[in-house]
DNA sequence: TGACCTCCATACGGTTGCGTATGGTCCGAC
DNA sequence: GTCGGACCATACGCAACCGTATGGAGGTCA
């Protein structure tokens, strides 16, 4: 196993993070990880924080990638319908979510936690606006959907609910949207 | 600081977990926040494992007991209130709840956190039917109400809510109880 | 008083992770 | 080809934590 850059760093460090929580967001597993030492490590970050500011700033720089993706779909209620069934279908970024409120301790942790759900629930309203909603109706029912999104995680993650299609549906008329697919 | 009992450990590590996460729930920190030493510790438990599930066992206890508290309000409309008002107003527990669910991976905390919140889901939809709702529309809004209440808590870890009131009447609404306090 | 039991302090070895220092390897520039 | 820089391995000291071993303080009960 060759040379790495810092996005690799990155990259693995998110994925230990999706996958054993912060405390598996350290150099030596990672670096094991990745198949080199932590000498590659300090060349390319000062210290662990930093890794863990990569690791963030990259699930940001996915978050916003997603978001680009759905912009191009035009019709709203399709985008939305999209919008929920890619985020209840994703069980992985779901983890890595729960992982950041509960460390949301963390100042830095809590900012990067705080900016990407302003920007999801900004093109949740943005959307329902698109299909006519008045502001305050919309920004009520983003709330809602949102709760309904992460309680629904909750309970996968706890292994109370195995299938969450159902809820896709449930979202969808919560939002006031009971357009076919 | 004499003596300490094994009560007194888990309430301790219960209080670590609540403020400090799963890395915090170590035999050494943990000694000091109680003025002892892991000499203490290892006289009462067998290894740190034990630790957590006595700490987990007491948070289920504690939850029993509020619901015990619960029962005795014999009005399922004002009961139902109370909850949801006791929920939204303990940052403390909500904390806990989303440090368990990050935590999920382990079987152990799972464990708790599926049975805890089962226990909390049935609550709320028993006092549903008890004000006449039928079963299955009971299921779907208490489904419907920990959405909300998982989602506004998660906002409110992450500095993006203030004040939740207005999200207990939301959620009192959600239940179709619009019954004055 | 003395034997005994409960509970805890202290000291120890082992592991894991952080961060630093230093030398080695590969590769392009010239 | 050799020189220099980019990148990495290795070795080290340090700190935190786990679990064990052992002895000591304090109370109890005969």
């Amino acid at each position: 196993m060759g040379r790495v850059s810092a996005q690799d760093w990155a990259r693995a460090a998110l994925d230990a993070l999706a996958e054993d929580g912060f405390a598996a967001v350290a150099v030596e597993p990672v670096a094991a990880r990745l198949g080199v030492t932590k000498g590659s490590f300090y060349w390319h970050f000062a210290n662990r924080q930093k890794l863990i500011e990569a690791a963030l700033a990259l699930w940001e720089a996915d978050s916003e990638q997603i978001i680009a993706n759905l912009w191009e779909i035009t019709d709203p209620a399709r985008r939305m319908r999209t919008l929920l069934g890619a985020a209840f279908g994703d069980p992985r970024d779901a983890a890595i979510a729960f992982r950041l409120i509960g460390a949301a301790d963390d100042p830095a942790v809590a900012e990067v936690a705080r900016r990407v759900t302003a920007r999801r629930l900004d093109v949740m309203r943005q959307t329902l606006e698109e299909l006519g909603q008045p502001p305050d109706l919309a920004r009520r029912r983003v709330l809602a959907g949102y709760g309904v999104y992460v309680g629904v995680a909750a309970l996968r993650r706890i292994g109370m609910l195995d299938d969450s299609a159902e809820f896709v549906e449930t979202a969808v008329a919560e939002m006031g949207l009971d357009l076919p697919p």
